[in-house]
Formats: C-alpha cells, sequence, structure tokens
DNA sequence: CGGGATCCTCCCTGATACTG
DNA sequence: CAGTATCAGGGAGGATCCCG
C-alpha cells in the first residue's frame, strides 16, 4: 500500500459510505438501527426463531403494530426470515438470518452495556439535577 | 392491585435490571442509548473534545435544537462533559467522560456494521420488493 | 393466533427569531 | 459563537375493532 496516490485517496474517501452523511444509504440505515424496538427485538430472537407472540411476550409494553411493523423492517432489510405455518391456528416463526447474526453481537452489548450501567447514569443524573437546582 | 408480599419484592430486587421489562430503568436506557443523534454525537467524539459547531458540522443534517437537547441528555447521564470557556465568543467543547469512552466502541461498532453492511441490506430490499410486486 | 385497518394524539423535528 | 424561545406540521406510536 506504499504506492497510494492522492488522487486515489481522495477517490476512496469520495465513494466510501460515511454515516455522518445525512443523504448517505448507511446513515439511514444506522437510523433504523437506532431504533428502540429494533434492539429489543433482535435480542430476543438471539436463541433461536420465536413466535410472534412469544416476541411479544418477551418484549414488554410493544404493541402490535410497533412489533409488527419492526419486523416486517427487519424482514425487508434481510435481518430476519419470517416462516408461516399453515394451520388451525397459523404459526408464524421469526429467525435471524446470518446477516441479523452478525449484528447480533453488537446489540447484545448495547443491552447488557445499558443493564450493567445504569446505576453510573443515575447517579450522574442526581448530581446533575442536584447542581441544577442551586444555579437558577 | 395485587397484594405483593415481602418475599415477592425480595426476589425482584434480587433480580438483575432486565431490558425486556418495560418499567425498567435499563429499557429506558437502552431507550435514549437507541436515538439516532446519540450514536453519531458519540462516534463524533471519538478522538478527544469538540466544540459545538465541530459537532454541528461532523453530523451533517442535525438541527441545533436536536443537537443541543441530545448533548444535554448525555451530560445529565454522565457520559460527556461541558466546559464552558469564557472568551469572545464562547467556547463550549463536550468531551466524553470515562463512562462515555466505555460506551464508545460500542457505537462505533454499530456505526461501522451500518456502514460495511449496506450493500447487504439494500439487496435484501431489492429482494423483497421485487417478490411483494408477485403476490398481491 | 397473527395480524390488517383506522382513528387519534402527542412529541419529535425543523424553521425562525432573538440574546449574552 | 452557542445557545434559548416559540410556533407549526407531520409522522411515530398507542388503542381499538375486526378478520382469515
Amino acid at each position: 500500500m506504499a504506492t497510494v496516490t492522492a488522487a486515489e485517496r481522495r477517490a476512496e474517501a469520495k465513494r466510501a459510505y460515511d454515516a455522518y452523511v445525512a443523504a448517505c444509504p448507511s446513515r439511514k440505515l444506522l437510523d433504523t438501527l437506532s431504533d428502540k424496538w429494533v434492539s429489543l427485538v433482535l435480542n430476543a430472537l438471539a436463541d433461536g426463531s420465536k413466535r410472534y407472540s412469544d416476541l411479544a411476550r418477551t418484549i414488554a409494553g410493544v404493541s402490535q403494530k410497533m412489533l409488527t411493523q419492526t419486523l416486517r423492517g427487519l424482514e425487508r432489510d434481510g435481518l430476519v426470515t419470517r416462516t408461516v405455518t399453515a394451520a388451525v391456528p397459523v404459526r408464524v416463526d421469526y429467525r435471524l438470518t446470518s446477516l441479523g447474526e452478525s449484528l447480533l453481537p453488537l446489540m447484545a452489548a448495547i443491552k447488557q452495556w445499558a443493564e450493567s450501567h445504569i446505576d453510573d447514569v443515575e447517579a450522574a443524573r442526581l448530581r446533575y439535577d442536584a447542581d441544577s437546582e442551586n444555579s437558577p
């Protein structure tokens, strides 16, 4: 890589995806990944396929509308597969694709970080709010 | 309201934070971390402190309202520090705290994943949309 | 059981203007 | 420069009803 001209570097920089650019597709993808329901759904599918009702039970507080909407988006983006088993009653299973599984460790890490650092954050909030009372 | 026994309360207290529970503080923290601006701001502060205007320039498309609001939230949660330098004109610098730095690798990984897998996702979308045209 | 369709309500967000 | 204040609109998201 010794002979990389400045022009080549400029061309590369121009071509590479950059999530800081508002119009860049990767920025929009980052926006969708930064959805509260996406991270929870992906984590919920960590250990194999789950039925729709299983997901709804695991992720407390999600409305069926948002769950369906989130799953549709993930399916469209190739992160989960949707399998309908014709039976009575109908059975629908969701499972991570290999692409989804490549993302899972990152989402799991975020979720875990939130659960293990919430104490630090709440302590910081108390300090911040206490300071705010004295200034105005 | 159901009666909650002392044993139940003890069991609840003993249980670790679980982001799947809607009322759990860690769930709310996960929600704030799952904010499109939060991930971008944290990434923008990766290599040292930055001024307000630097951040606004780095993160294309953010309104000053949302940037300020996001920074205030991050400051309150103890993820960034805000330093005002009395001068003309005023200078305000933002920097990650150690807590914020512990989160940075995770956010950077997400951003990088988005930039490197956007092609796969767009391909999946084309396939999904193509299939949808044949069914209705 | 697993949604689709509808309605309705905030709040997120984007301009715009002003200040220290 | 680094915000604060205010207003308006648009879409995200919840609740409800219904169907295959």
